[in-house]
DNA sequence: GTATTTGTTCTGCATTGCAGAACTTCGTGC
DNA sequence: GCACGAAGTTCTGCAATGCAGAACAAATAC
């Protein structure tokens, strides 16, 4: 008998299978027996097959008058579990490099210590800029991009607690401006310092939301004005708003 | 040529394996290949097939420089799925809130996961003193308040097969006397776990009653002994039982 | 450099999963 | 109440797929 060997072997074709149909179920929650064998492109004994040891392991659950599929709570177990081990740096990293990667320019990563933002990982472009590593240290809130990126989701009041100190001639010190200006960055998705820190610097920041909706970091890119013009400004917007946004999806925002 | 048919077929074994694997990186994250080979009883080569189907979708992911298996953020998407699916905690939200407004303790919300009872949500008072997110996690139904008021309601015989293992020494680890206490629920409507959980903590539960009339789920109210006296006990319980009661209306409980 | 440990690939063997068919249960219309 | 259809579950011949040990490769320690 000649079996043709298939190129692809031990590939866990029945893992994958159930992995599928995990997702599908993920997807759309109350599929019936045959709906999802349908969705997921399965016989029906097969779905159910596999569908077993997911119930057994609380990934999934069947409504016991319906028998329709929903995930079971064994998935928040798995989920919790993520988070406890979870550290925004290293959850980061991959996304800031590879903005980095993207854009030529400098990234950053804060997190929001009212009134301040403390920088918690840089990757830089070329080494051979300046390096007093700016990790660590701490800037204003009302000031940088990323500040600004956090400010636009915290409440109002807060917000107008801020003192704002001038720190070039750019800088917003006059609350209502920062309103409208918070208000401009909900629109965008992004936030703009231009020349507000630093004389000779603009910067791009967006906001990162964690497992409750909450922004309690921020991610940017910076650059000199003569690279970082108002027309490349428009141009980072959009990446650095992904890139913060993909940041999000993996700390588990439920709106990302 | 004599193939014994095992008597378990079908059983998809593999996947089972794998699940088996996720779980015990779950249970201990940074494992290496061999670590959890050891730890699962599989051979390395198992572990390595069955993982890279749980690496693609998420569920796991591999340190590429040390090869240590961690959870994926995979994990998290399916906990915040099952999160938006769940219709009790988010009819619960409100009333869980509002009893920790009124009491200024810490509120839980668990369901019925048989011996034991998983944390679906969780309403604390100040965010001085967080502690680990219980969200998600399971404990034991017969030395907590939100156990004890759900197995109140359940039939005699789950109740007779529990094993009662003791948490501290006021834990009730007498088949005789947890029935007579669960009777002392019902007619109370709340149940109260006298430090029988943990040496400095009491809490005061009542079950919640879905649509069938089944308590499938508890809230409760917890502190520690300085503040939750057993005066105090006396005044929480009707204020939990009504909450719970509150919810058990909006989840269509007939008798509610 | 050698030894040892850890990670990865390969492959013969038969166990395990596959999927269609048969069977059962449930629900609906007349 | 009976007949019909649809949905869910169990069964089983067949071979493809997964198993696990061994061989190999790559780090790491000595």
């Amino acid at each position: 008998m000649l079996t043709l060997v298939s190129p692809e072997r031990n590939q866990s074709a029945s893992l994958r299978r159930a992995l599928t149909v995990l997702d599908h179920v993920r997807e759309r929650s109350g599929l019936s027996l045959t709906q999802l064998a349908e969705a997921a492109e399965l016989p029906k004994s097969t779905v159910l097959r596999l569908t077993a040891p997911l119930i057994e392991a609380r990934l999934l659950e069947r409504d016991r008058r319906t028998g329709a599929y929903r995930l079971g709570h064994g998935t928040i177990r798995l989920g919790q579990a993520y988070l406890a081990t979870l550290d925004l740096r290293a959850v980061a990293a991959e996304e800031s490099y590879r903005l980095m990667s993207e854009v030529r320019e400098t990234v950053h990563l804060v997190v929001y210590d009212p009134p301040h933002v403390v920088y918690i990982d840089k990757v830089e472009n070329e080494a051979n800029v300046r390096m007093a590593s700016r990790i660590g240290s701490r800037g204003p809130a009302h000031s940088t991009a990323v500040g600004k990126a956090i400010l636009a989701w915290q409440p109002a009041e807060a917000v107008a607690e801020l003192v704002l100190d001038p720190r070039t001639k750019h800088t917003i010190i006059d609350h209502e401006r920062l309103r409208a200006e918070l208000a401009a960055v909900r629109r965008r998705g992004y936030a703009v310092d231009d020349r507000e820190n630093e004389p000779e610097v603009r910067c791009v920041g967006a906001p990162i939301f964690n497992h409750n909706d909450a922004v309690t970091a921020a991610i940017s890119v910076s650059g000199l004005t003569s690279r970082i013009t108002a027309a490349r400004v428009r141009e980072l917007g959009p990446l650095v708003a992904e890139a913060a946004s993909r940041i999000s999806r993996k700390l588990g925002s439920p709106s990302r």
